[in-house]
DNA sequence: GTATATAATGAACAAGTTGTTGATTAATCA
DNA sequence: TGATTAATCAACAACTTGTTCATTATATAC
């Protein structure tokens, strides 16, 4: 990305970009003016025409930069992979490799995903993760007649419980390690959905979810 | 609220939040300008500086006013009584009140919890869930060394699976009832977690984990 | 229904932001 | 070192903001 560019132009983007950053910190991305990244990041503002049309295109191209980076390690995700390791209690290393990614953008995401964060942004990467399961998942359940829950919320509770995680790791301090985060996603996720679908593991056999269902248990 | 209110306030009130949430819907509430409501709304601007501030703060009265008719019903929430319907596979009322507040105000919550809404709003909302559990939950938990999973990582489970689900429901379109909403709530989140913490259900025994562990299972 | 109170309108204001331009200065690359 | 390219500075019209004040319109209370 920044190869091959002059080392000015450098410097000035990672300079618009902390400033940037450290303003959404402390008043939000709403009422951030050109005037105020070119102020505090100590450059001209005529200097962030020539990068940048206006705030929301600094924003938008620094998201993108990133999400692209997340997403290149999140296809490799398998969730038959993922399920063995979990009933072997262990941690999924693809999903080492992909909360690694994160920690290497820790600043920003920490900022993106926290109080003054980017809802849309946030559900772009639930959208990802959300897709990459449907592609594997209807090998693992069973027969439409045994599912306990509709197939888009339990695909919506299992990207939202590991984007959950994922928040909450990044907004602590990113303290516990990768490895430590994707066991924790593990055990939580796999032992819970799991009996969730009606596979093995529970000896309660509950009825299916009918969407005009009043009282059939 | 609009009681006692001469009828022309609550007319330009109505108003003008209708024409801010279009105009979120449409292009995000950045680049909302006061000049954008009022001619939306097609209401004076100098009408708008009666009423409130800026931009910000009409949302955020509106923001307060609908999380306070939420909070109203999350606090009458208890973990213990929704595992016990968890366990006879029913739905929990109380739970179904609070998702009947939700779809009182769906248009609201539709655009504040979509791709163009605001995640600080829906933090707190995942906050007041999370409290409110923390509040019940060291009574149903096992011994702390059998717990397979940090507690704040199993408060952030509990309650961003939740609150996904929520937004899937209201984004969707509130095509379910609250009431089956509710029991697909109950099925997900009872059976997952109650395995997850070291609850009797499964004939696994797994190792708790430790901040600082490699490998100990 | 009429009178009184009060909400909404419309016009005008300075102050601040935007996006652009062109001339000048400074840094980097080869 | 010289040529190239980036950053700076000042100035511009157009727009938004927040406020004021006189005027018009509409509820409410009697």
């Amino acid at each position: 990305m920044t190869d091959k560019m002059d080392r000015r132009q450098v410097r000035t983007q990672q300079l618009l970009r902390q400033a940037l950053l450290e303003l959404i910190e402390s008043k939000g991305i709403d009422s951030i003016t050109v005037t105020d990244i070119a102020t505090h990041a100590q450059v001209n503002r005529g200097t962030f025409y020539l990068h940048y049309r206006d705030v929301a295109d600094l924003l938008e191209q620094w998201k993108e930069e990133a999400f692209e980076r997340i997403r290149a390690r999140a296809v490799q995700l398998d969730l038959n992979e993922a399920i063995a390791c979990a009933l072997n209690d262990e941690p999924y290393p693809t999903s080492i490799r992909l909360l690694e990614e994160f920690l290497a953008n820790g600043d920003f995401f920490r900022v993106m995903f926290g109080p003054r964060g980017d809802l849309s942004y946030m559900l772009r990467f639930k959208e990802l993760m959300r897709s990459n399961m449907y592609n594997k998942i209807t090998y693992i359940l069973p027969e439409e007649s045994e599912q306990l829950v509709p197939l888009d919320y339990l695909l919506t509770y299992l990207s939202s419980a590991n984007i959950g995680i994922l928040q909450h790791w990044i907004e602590s301090g990113m303290k516990l390690s990768p490895r430590e985060v994707s066991l924790i996603m593990m055990r939580i996720l796999c032992l819970g959905p799991l009996a969730a679908t009606g596979y093995k593991l529970g000896k309660i056999q509950l009825p299916r979810i009918s969407t005009s269902a009043q009282r059939d248990g």
